[in-house]
DNA sequence: CGCAATATTGAAATAAGTCAAACCGTGTGG
DNA sequence: CCACACGGTTTGACTTATTTCAATATTGCG
């Protein structure tokens, strides 16, 4: 389903991340966004394993997640994605290894490989903002697996908590040490293969420690230092900007 | 350490993987290789966590891995490097979170941007083999989070194996079922997610099932058929030429 | 109101981890 | 040419984190 008006803007602050962008080149990104937008429900694939994509896909409103599936059913959910994040990296006519799935309902559009090479041609530092982008995702994905590989169950879910904060604090997503978290505890279990009965446990634990609270989809992270020591989260592989905010000198 | 003599080849026979490369383009690539060329011994790191990179390093001889690690010292392998992959995408000046050793002596070489934009801007083939491996690559670390998530000890190691034997053929550097596997079980251990002792007992019993035979540093796959579908693998992320080399139409 | 999707709890089962020792090939040095 | 040290592999016995199964709350929603 398409839509006229922009969503441009969350591009432009997840840019805003990485580089410092002038009027004109903001102006330039807008106008280089007039491609389709598209609106997409709660709880929907919108792009699926097989799609062959070009372009760039950018989510510019709500939450979704990259899912891999084994063909006896079994789920791997490999990042979840929030405003700003690009859907995957540009490539000339690819087939997709994984999907993407809505968790609210979503935006996003669509930028085609010509339309952002102008862009990368004239604006050097759109070429570098999306570079670094592309770098961060990679450094998210790798730490992934680290999760994956060697943190226990409190950890890996201890350690998103923290990721998602930092993040969504770049993008002006989180209220202090809370935000909103629209994921399920069965979609957690998916995202940290675990199962949603070891999730709810441990989550509980965390409650039982003071370190969270979590009910009707908000989280609040009751200690940051305490919870960030324990898993052992450092944030440095998201290179944010300091203070976890876009506004620096 | 620096040599003189051109690895090039090793990213030639890559791009080849996936477009098709005059032999003019061949040429301007070779010339833009006369940049550094780097020889690294065994069980060396040569990237370091922290180090601040530009330009694009090509691994052009031998093995190495990239090795995430926690403060207290778990160390999680994040994938295996092969002739011909690219050490990290490429980002202006950009902290690595990851460091690069090497399994046997390797060589690998530095190619600077101004160099690789200029190879871009006058073919196009060029950038579209580079996009296209570095998909790939981003394929191959999804399905590796696909691994330690939802596959269990046997299904994680067999996958490796079959996964290996694809990329290797690729590159001429597998015989049949077979190829040179200078990973030791430690190792293994430490890309799976798993304990040394349970690896040694997951090998033990593939051998016991007559699917695989490994021993100095050399491994068969015996029954691929059947070790693939046991472990669910599917070479298509990989996007492999057909028959798994280069050398179609 | 009442279904359907989530969250929670308990008890029993299991894959994988831990600890610790023995084994093996291989290269080195006396 | 033997001994011995080293890195890697193998084996056994025991522990534990996580899974499984199954039932019971709870919540959101049409």
């Amino acid at each position: 389903m398409k839509r006229g008006d922009s969503d441009c803007e969350a591009l432009l602050t997840r840019l805003d991340c990485f580089v410092r962008l002038s009027s004109e080149q903001r102006a330039a990104i807008m106008n280089a966004c007039f491609g389709p937008h598209y609106i997409v429900r709660a709880k929907a694939d919108f792009l699926r394993q097989g799609d062959r994509m070009s372009g760039l896909h950018v989510l510019t409103k709500g939450w979704a997640y990259r899912l891999l599936m084994l063909p006896d059913g079994r789920r791997q959910i490999a990042g979840f994605l929030v405003p700003g994040d690009i859907c995957m990296t540009e490539v000339p006519d690819m087939r997709l290894d994984f999907s993407l799935s809505s968790l609210t309902d979503s935006h996003y559009l669509h930028l085609g490989n010509q339309a952002l090479d102008r862009l990368r041609v004239a604006y050097p530092a759109v070429r570098e903002g999306l570079a670094i982008h592309n770098h961060v995702a990679g450094a998210i994905l790798r730490n992934w697996v680290l999760n994956l590989g060697q943190r226990n169950a409190f950890e890996r879910i201890g350690h998103l908590f923290c990721e998602m904060l930092i993040r969504l604090r770049c993008i002006g997503m989180a209220q202090n040490d809370g935000y909103h978290f629209p994921v399920t505890q069965i979609e957690l279990a998916e995202a940290t293969g675990l199962t949603p009965v070891h999730v709810n446990r441990t989550i509980q634990d965390m409650r039982a420690r003071g370190l969270v609270s979590l009910q009707n989809r908000e989280l609040k992270i009751l200690d940051f230092a305490r919870l960030a020591n324990l898993v052992m989260f450092d944030a440095t592989y998201l290179h944010p900007v300091a203070g976890g905010c876009a506004q620096d000198g």
